[in-house]
DNA sequence: ATAGTAACTTAGATTCACCTAACAATAAAG
DNA sequence: CTTTATTGTTAGGTGAATCTAAGTTACTAT
């Protein structure tokens, strides 16, 4: 009879390592694999540090290695990715939505209390914030076992002239703004078309159902997650 | 983290310097001199560790170091872990008052969360907490320029049978003590009259709201601060 | 197809925070 | 006042995360 002694005992990464995999995993976004370079631009370390730490993250079984080949991370790396972005998505929301920072300045913020290591500290931000899938830029939360609803949705302010965009959600739900959508029949599903940006202002002019032309300005835009359709000719 | 500058650059502690300093300032309250095997024995490092460390934060002209002899803050060294020492209160304050921790589990956090080099973070909590003076644990939160609130207060241990007094700080907060504490119901603000002083082991016995009669003894008399109340006869 | 450039790797060094082993000074106890 | 115990110091070494310099592989463009 064999007796195996499990050696994966799970030791926490350390912040740097916590910074590789958050990065690989964003690069990474639908791409196949991820060059040192970009890395190595992205952290600001030079190309060597980059590499070490791939071998390094390789032993672990976090990343995927080969010589001059792209990185990328193994199932057990992205998760582990995922649970760090988690905390920092979860950080970001909690600033703005409970402490009242501006978008602009929570990300550095962010940066630094995603590498806390208490499991009770980020569930309590979630339940504060009632268990969002989305933060408000439209990049999905994952959930506490890392895993990411497939996901992420765009501002419809970032969409360009031409595009057709389906309304997934919004960053914000005041009554002021959900009456607003209401009283132009902007409701969750609704298929967008996108006639032109107006420069000055950002302004949009869309249509959908029985709507011809309406006029949204940035502020609304700016609130409104959107999904890209595939455009049929 | 703290910020010192030299020659118009200015550097951040790292968190392992931070972690000196605070405990310094800790260990030294109201001694004059601080000894190295203290030091080693709360931050669990080597004595050869701590002397080293010395000499750099010497070199920093943050502490006074002689050979053989007990360690102190310079000036600048007390302001600097008095700041480090604010967020790390303001952080149990927060995590307390405003997300709803209990005060046994809000000290591991705030170890990690005191670290984030951010003024408008911490500010922040600051205001929405109405920039209190003392924190959860009833130590005072020294002001962003690293000045302590001048009110101390006196161990019950030094207090006599007769008085009232009123539970406002406490010496430690470890896991243990505060459990001990809330398992008698003895929280901040909690109206004491001692009773007794047992003149062989100096226990006290105390009644407050619903008891009407504890016994503690000297080791935790020792470790509470209490504000001895006008007694209006 | 090959020369040139960009990307990657290796080698070797540095700094920080830590360690153990061995030695020195001070404090405590007889 | 000497011996012993505690406490502090020095020396030397380790691993993590970084660097520069120099060499190697792969991509790209003529």
């Amino acid at each position: 009879m064999f007796i195996f002694v499990s050696n994966n005992i799970t030791i926490m990464a350390s912040q740097t390592e916590e910074n590789y995999l958050k990065s690989l995993f964003t690069l990474a976004n639908d791409k196949e694999g991820v060059n040192a370079s970009e890395l190595s631009n992205l952290l600001k370390v030079s190309l060597p540090t980059v590499n070490s730490m791939a071998k390094n993250l390789q032993k672990q079984g976090l990343v995927n290695y080969e010589k001059y080949r792209p990185l990328s991370l193994t199932e057990k790396g992205k998760k582990e990715a995922a649970l760090v972005l988690r905390k920092h998505r979860l950080t970001e929301m909690y600033l703005v939505e409970k402490m009242g920072f501006g978008w602009e300045v929570v990300h550095e913020i962010a940066e630094q209390v995603e590498h806390v290591d208490s499991s009770i500290f980020f569930e309590k931000m979630d339940e504060l914030l009632g268990f969002p899938t989305i933060d408000p830029h439209g990049s999905p939360i994952p959930d506490k076992n890392g895993s990411v609803s497939g996901e992420t949705f765009e501002k419809l302010s970032s969409c360009k002239a031409g595009e057709q965009v389906q309304l997934t959600a919004l960053l914000h739900s005041s009554t002021e703004f959900l009456k607003y959508l209401t009283a132009r029949d902007l409701i969750l599903g609704t298929e967008l078309k996108i006639h032109s940006v107006e420069t000055y202002d950002n302004s949009m002019i869309v249509s959908y159902a029985n709507h011809e032309s309406e006029t949204l300005s940035h502020v609304v835009c700016d609130q409104i997650l959107v999904r890209k359709n595939n455009i049929v000719s």
